[in-house]
RNA sequence: GGCUGGGUAGCAAAGCGGUUAUGCAGGGGCCUGCAAAGCCUUAUAGACCGGUUCGACUCCGGUCCCAGCCUCCA
């Protein structure tokens, strides 16, 4: 039985779909105007293990996550690059693609862009507008009226009047209500723009998440996620404009992924603490980025740090080395996948809110059992390596061959290595230790890791 | 000011009212020419103060501290 934590009701709930026979679910991307960071990277990846999971219980699921590709900073950094808009969508497009890759991450089964939904929006705009939740100022553009939508606040536990009294909210000329947020507004002069029946003008932001979700998903879905950042004002409005036009519920369970926090502060584009994917990439393998973010559960604030990091490639490297140099078929597997609980257990991890920390802790027990039976009973232990893999597929690691794992990133040439080691060997059979020594402590230098086992010497890299 | 979360051993990170979390790092041992890997073993916890309980890291109350949201942000 899955249970899944939703920030609406505060509470860990049964999921039960709103048709078994296929679960929706929406998630806020990237708006494209720069590289994404490991806090987007956090999000993508946790996404991919919630769908993954879900599949496993569900025979359809539509894993729909948009993009942004029209906003006031896209149209600001075109500006600065003097660069074509869709150019510049295109290539940060591309590049998420490529960081996605990297990181082991399926793509969503829709990608939609909100420059291709603006008619989804006029209709739902049109829907506001009669039903006088929305309004047009008099600076031509349209708002929604929060204080019209009675259950305003009801996912991020914030009263109307409270925020007021925050007064943090800007105050424009055509609102009639500071809280009130743009549906759409007017274009100035140079900026991309469509025809409307309000005017020449452009969407606001979060019209756009209510439109594409109810075009591929329905009205009422089951899932709604994105960064915790992203519950107020973004997720809140998008309730209030898709119930508001919709008359019915809209989402059942909203799920909210915590922050990548640098020295205990959050990672944002604002702060400009951020690191990019790509540039951790540089010293990191992408599989041991996503292990990282698996360590830790996905509501808790996950702490960024190079000690981390290499913790995490540490962790990696110990269950890849228990799967090195085992196969066996898959009926193997299934049989002694049956006589253990490691599967069960696995599951049992994943149906309770996602628990990634729990889930690598039984892939531990499994690596374990794996090498105190490697000896005594080899057949065993290929058949539970071929069980370690696939419960490793589960979360979306471990897919890679051992060897390819631990020997990325060499600066020698495999057929340089394989020389040392040979020399190495001789010179051990001759009983000279010191030029074997050193050798292997030349190899070291670089990082690279001898292994003597069973008469068979073995590389690595640290 | 309003609203959310959280404070666990050297570091990271979970579950749980009474039984080993787990990984990295550390100690001892086995293995090894020596290492590495692996195995066995071991130490180090639960911010603070009360309460409930036969028993609390786990429940309740209070105190202190931290982070986040209330403005674009994943």
């Amino acid at each position: 039985m899955l249970k899944i934590y939703n920030s609406l009701s505060k509470r860990k709930e049964k999921f039960h779909p709103i048709s078994a026979e296929k679960v929706g679910i929406y998630v806020c991307g990237m708006t494209v105007y720069d590289y994404c960071h490991m806090g987007h990277a956090r999000v993508l990846v946790m996404f991919d293990v919630i769908t993954r999971h879900l599949r496993r219980h569900f025979p359809q699921v539509q894993y729909v996550r948009n993009i942004t590709d029209i906003d006031d900073k896209i149209i600001q950094r075109a500006i600065e690059n003097n660069e074509d808009i869709y150019a510049l969508t295109e290539r940060f497009i591309e590049a998420m693609h490529e960081d996605e890759r990297a990181l082991g991450i399926l793509p969503p089964d829709a990608e939609p862009r909100a420059t291709q939904a603006i008619e989804q929006m006029f209709y739902m705009i049109k829907s506001l507008l009669e039903k006088g939740i929305a309004y047009q100022g008099n600076n031509g553009d349209v708002y929604y009226s929060v204080r019209k939508f009675k259950n305003y606040g009801k996912l991020s536990g914030k009263n109307i009047d409270d925020l007021e009294a925050g007064a943090r909210v800007n105050i424009e000329v055509g609102k009639k209500d500071p809280l009130d947020f743009v549906l759409w507004k007017m274009a100035k002069a140079g900026e991309p723009s469509w025809e409307s029946p309000w005017g020449e003008g452009r969407p606001g932001w979060h019209i756009e998440c209510s439109a594409m979700s109810g075009t591929h998903l329905g009205k009422h879905f089951d899932i709604h996620g994105g960064g915790m950042d992203l519950a107020f004002p973004h997720h809140e409005n998008e309730i209030a404009q898709s119930e508001g036009a919709n008359d019915c519920a809209f989402v059942n369970t909203w799920m909210h992924v915590g922050f990548v926090n640098i020295n205990d502060e959050k990672m944002s584009k604002s702060l400009g603490n951020f690191f990019t994917i790509r540039t951790v990439l540089k010293n990191y393998d992408g599989e041991t980025l996503r292990y990282f973010i698996l360590s830790s559960h996905y509501r808790s604030p996950l702490n960024f740090s190079a000690e981390n990091l290499d913790s995490a490639k540490s962790s990696l490297t110990r269950l890849y080395t228990a799967t090195r140099g085992l196969s066996a078929s898959e009926s193997a597997m299934q049989e002694v996948a049956q006589r253990f609980d490691f599967e069960t257990r696995m599951m049992a991890a994943l149906n309770d809110d996602f628990n990634t920390p729990i889930a690598l802790s039984i892939l531990f027990e499994l690596a374990k059992t794996i090498n105190s039976t490697r000896e005594k009973d080899a057949s065993k232990a290929n058949a539970l390596g071929q069980l370690l893999k696939k419960l490793g597929s589960f979360i979306g690691i471990l897919q890679l061959d051992a060897d390819d794992f631990l020997k990325q990133g060499a600066t020698l040439s495999t057929e340089q290595i394989e020389a040392k080691i040979a020399q190495r060997n001789s010179a051990r059979d001759n009983k000279d230790f010191s030029t074997a020594d050193k050798i292997r402590d030349e190899l070291s230098e670089m990082s690279i890791i001898l292994e003597d086992n069973s008469g068979v010497t073995t590389w690595r890299l640290k």
